[in-house]
DNA sequence: GTCTATAAAGTGATAGAC
DNA sequence: GTCTATCACTTTATAGAC
């Protein structure tokens, strides 16, 4: 029909890509479907991407460049560690409950990245842009709240990271909210012990 | 070749396929590749199976049954919760790093159940035996250092598969042996906190 | 009970008209 | 730049000989 300049229609099928994913997986986001659900002809994915496997790589990279710190970047930090973190981890179950498919597509590009030759590297990448984020918002707590952490910023990173990794894992499998929150509690708790009341350097 | 009877050609098969998916994932696992791996005929699968879907949703059931609490269950508890918790989760986490394989076809095959109408039920039970296995190591060790859990069993067995399924993630991804024991040692101190010596019952 | 052969549908990719 | 038509291949499943 219209036509468009290659950029766009790479954008428009890693678009149709994300929602045939969202809503069937990963095995079902064959180039069929994907023009289908953008509306286009099968010879215009080839005149976009190369081939299936490139626009896959492509997905994946955007996802990571487009995803970020969704979860916790919106975070304002209080003067209580303990409330803050719990703040944070509550505000990232919540988006895990409202949208439990988002999830479930990160999940399964991990996945698909771990067994996919030469796209292991992005499954790596994808924690550390998940430890960045956290490091930014405990960072910011802990300036905000006079505090400073007993142990390396990057080891409670991957504390809070572990922890919302074991609670959406079991979310997506059993949907249980109160046992996930209780498990946040839990872990807000025995994070804020790591983050100690220094002496105040006001004189 | 030789005449199997059905049943015991269905678990030569579902071990193939095991096999299958552990080298190189769910979506490889194609009746095709099964039977070759077993060295069958592709008429013999439809002998002992009547669609891939059914074998399919037999290899989750009979892995469900199969594993039930092996990382868990050769752990004997000792005197201190604490170094009984620690010495339990260091077990899980060398199996993960020695046989990665298998801890990876877990994952994949709670998001195939995820995925398959009809098999979202065996997510939820996957994860109801984690828990099984885990209150039943935190109730023989707080039995044996004679002190009790200050929160509900079942609320700290929770805690313990959610850090497991953390920190499996993070090393099917980054491969980072250390930065996995610094967590565990952190997971394994914030429990224990939850064990409250009580009042001895000697008299 | 086990095999070969094949049907029927789906896959990624491309040629060539417009 | 976009389309239709098609190639070459793989998939699950089945029919029918032995």
């Amino acid at each position: 029909m219209t036509r468009l300049p290659a950029s766009e229609r790479r954008a428009l099928l890693i678009s149709a890509a994300l929602r045939v994913i969202d809503a069937r997986g990963v095995h079902a986001a064959s180039t069929r479907a994907i023009v289908a659900e953008a509306g286009m002809s099968l010879a215009s994915f080839h005149y976009a991407f190369r081939s299936h496997e490139e626009m896959m790589r492509s997905l994946v990279e955007w996802v990571l460049e487009a995803e970020s710190s969704a979860a916790f970047a919106s975070l304002v930090p209080g003067a209580d560690i303990r409330d803050t973190l719990r703040d944070a981890l509550q505000a990232f179950f919540e988006y895990v409950v409202a949208e439990p498919g988002h999830e479930r597509v990160m999940q399964e590009l991990v996945q698909y990245c771990l067994r996919t030759p030469g796209l292991e590297h992005l499954a790596r990448e994808q924690y550390e842009r998940y430890y960045a984020s956290a490091e930014q918002l405990l960072a910011a707590g802990a300036t905000v709240s006079g505090t400073a952490w007993r142990i390396p910023l990057p080891d409670v990173a991957r504390l809070v990271v572990a922890a919302t990794d074991g609670v959406t894992l079991a979310y997506l499998a059993n949907s249980d909210i109160a046992a996930g929150e209780r498990v946040l509690d839990f872990v807000a708790d025995a994070i804020a012990e790591l983050a100690l009341q220094p002496v105040s350097s006001t004189r």
